[in-house]
DNA sequence: GAAAGATTGTTGTTGACGACAACAATTGCC
DNA sequence: GGCAATTGTTGTCGTCAACAACAATCTTTC
C-alpha cells in the first residue's frame, strides 16, 4: 500500500540549489537530508520500521509481534531447547525472554517443562495449542511477506534476502 | 562493546560428543530457524542492530547516536527549519524532537531562536561550534559506512542502497 | 569428595524510543 | 472578534536493549 510514487525520485537530485530565490518550504517535502542519503543505516531503519509495522498490522488479530513469532518458531522447530538456546539464537537477552515465555505460557502456547538432565533449565515445547496457532500465524506471516514483494519488488526482495543471509 | 570474548571458543561442538549419547544440543549453534529464514523482516531487523551498534561504536568518542546524526545533519542542509518540520521530515514524534533538541542545544551544537514569521515556531541553525562538530561527525559517519562496505560488500551495499532509496 | 567457579533462570533498574494526550501561546479562517 | 488548527512543551505509558544481582544448579579443580 501506500506505493509512494512521487517520493521514489526524491533520493536523486534531493535538495539542489535550483536558484530560486526564496522559497518558504512551509511542508516538510522538499527537504533535503544531504548526507543522510547515502547512508545505508538510514535506509534500512526506515525499511525496518515499515516491515515492522506492516508485519504487527497483519498479525494484528492473533496478537503475534514479530519477536514473539521468531520465538514460536524456533521453538516450534526445535522443541526442548533451553531459554539459554533460544536467547543466544535469536539474539535476544534472557531476562527478556523470561517475559516474553511469561505472555506466550500464559496463551498456553508454549510450556515451560523442568530439563531432566540439566534441572537449571526449562525445556521449551509448544503445547498442541501452540502448534495449531503457529501453523495459522505461518500463513499470516507468509501474506505478510507478500506485501514486503508487493512494496520493493520481488526480485529486489529476494536480492535482499541473499545480501543478508549473514546476519540470520 | 559488547564483543564478550570468553564465549568465543564454546562455538563449534566442543561439547557435542560428552559422551552421553542423548546430546540433547545444549548449545545454540546449529539451531534451525525453519520459517524465520526467508523472512524479511528478520534479516533487516539484525542488520540494522549491527549497523546502528557499529554507528554508536564508530562515533562513541564524540558521544553521537544515529538519531541526533540525523538531526544535526538535517539542520545543517536546510537552517532554519522548524522543529515540526524536522521532526516529519525524520519521521519523528515532535515530544521526542523536543528532548533531542534540548540535548544537542546544551552541548551547544544547536540553538533555537524565535521565528519572526511564525511566533509559535522556533527556527534551528548550528551554532558554529555546531558546525565544525557536525564535520567531523560525518568523517566519523563515513569510516562506518566503509564498514558495512567491507561487511557486505561494496556492491552489496549500493544494491542495498538503491533498493531502499524509497524509505528515506 | 568438597570448595571454587561458571551457568541458568529470574528480578529489578536504567535509558533510548515511539505513541498519545493535554496544555499555553500563537496563527489562520470565517 | 471568535473559533479551529498548529507549534512547542510536558507528561504518561508501553516496548525494548543493556546491566547487575541473586538463588539454584552444574562443572572444574584440588
Amino acid at each position: 500500500m501506500t506505493a509512494n510514487p512521487a517520493r521514489a525520485d526524491i533520493h536523486l537530485s534531493a535538495r539542489k540549489r535550483a536558484g530560486n530565490g526564496a522559497a518558504p518550504r512551509d511542508v516538510a517535502d522538499d527537504i533535503g537530508l544531504d548526507a543522510l542519503v547515502g547512508h545505508a543505516g538510514y535506509a534500512v531503519r526506515r525499511f525496518q520500521i515499515w516491515i515492522f509495522q506492516d508485519f504487527i498490522r497483519t498479525l494484528g488479530d492473533v496478537d503475534i509481534r514479530p519477536t514473539q513469532y521468531s520465538v514460536l518458531t524456533v521453538i516450534g522447530a526445535n522443541p526442548g531447547l533451553s531459554q539459554m538456546a533460544v536467547a543466544k539464537r535469536l539474539g535476544i537477552e534472557r531476562a527478556r525472554l523470561v517475559h516474553l515465555l511469561d505472555s506466550l505460557e500464559q496463551r498456553k502456547l508454549v510450556k515451560r517443562t523442568k530439563s531432566k538432565e540439566d534441572r537449571r533449565s526449562h525445556a521449551l515445547h509448544l503445547t498442541a495449542q501452540g502448534e495449531t496457532a503457529l501453523a495459522k500465524f505461518k500463513r499470516l506471516a507468509a501474506e505478510h511477506e507478500r506485501h514486503v514483494e508487493a512494496k520493493i519488488g520481488k526480485a529486489n526482495r529476494e536480492q535482499l534476502l541473499r545480501i543478508l543471509a549473514g546476519f540470520t
